[in-house]
DNA sequence: ATTGCAAAGTGGGATAAAGTGGCATAAACT
DNA sequence: AGTTTATGCCACTTTATCCCACTTTGCAAT
């Protein structure tokens, strides 16, 4: 699996490309799956193995999917339908549809996350005055 | 790991390049990760494994990257997002990045420190003013 | 001590790479 | 076919990386 780090600056242009981090990209296969983060913060970004074993870890703690369970079904149905694949092109982009880009309220300027496994897009403002209401030292230490 | 010691006055230069003590550089691997100290008095540098180790640690229960525990992501997020990946070139010295140079308030100046298994970069004056508030005698037989 | 030498640390210029925007071509849709 | 949307390609700007050179420091041998 892959382990990104950092945080970086980019922008999504006028026909909703966005270029990721030449770090990222050594290390990234080419196809990708864009999701929206469950809590409507921003977007993670997977290589589509890790897409999966993302969905699929909703369900391990009851005994793992069950096809005949309405309630695991309407889960995977919507962990699914807000997601899409995308490949990075020839200039180390990726696409970020606009309705994806909705949830999020992602505009031009984005902030790109690595969090390990996966890397989040966040829209720039949002970021910002998230970090301004997190206090790390006290989640660490308190 | 490592075994680091000393504490050495390098310069930032221009670039945002800081040159390792040479002595740090015989037993560091050529990759290396810069991160805020949670405190956000220094930055510390690890070999990459032992920089995982340390974010680990602060997770008693680990669910590795499938942990779903809102708080565990959000930790993740800043402690990664917080840091990134360099490599000793040539010279011997490592990009410390503006970003991270402005958590801890780092300019030219710099007090290197060797921590055991990570090193510590201080803004000079921050050093050597913190220092004068630390009574090392009463910190050990108080 | 003094000198010589090598290594360490620092700075600067040249080169390469990353990120971004725009144009042109190709594909899809009506 | 015409309009719109998407994809690939090229070019500009900025940033990072590489390489070389100067200065200082530390060690060693005389």
């Amino acid at each position: 699996m892959v382990d990104l780090i950092g945080e970086y600056h980019h922008k999504v242009d006028a026909k909703g490309r966005l270029s990721l981090p030449a770090k990222f990209r050594k290390d990234l296969s080419k196809d990708l799956v864009v999701t929206v983060d469950p809590q409507e913060n921003c977007l993670y970004v997977f290589e589509p193995d890790d897409f999966n074993l993302w969905v699929q870890s909703f369900f391990e703690e009851d005994g793992g999917f069950n096809s005949r369970n309405q309630q695991h079904i309407a889960i995977r149905r919507e962990l699914k339908s807000r997601a899409v694949d995308t490949e990075i092109d020839g200039s180390g982009r990726i696409n970020v549809p606009a309705n994806l880009r909705r949830w999020v309220e992602i505009d031009k300027d984005v902030v790109i996350i690595g969090n390990t496994g996966y890397f989040e897009i966040w829209d720039a403002k949002r970021r910002e005055s998230t970090k301004k209401t997190v206090d790390l030292a006290s989640l660490l230490f308190s």
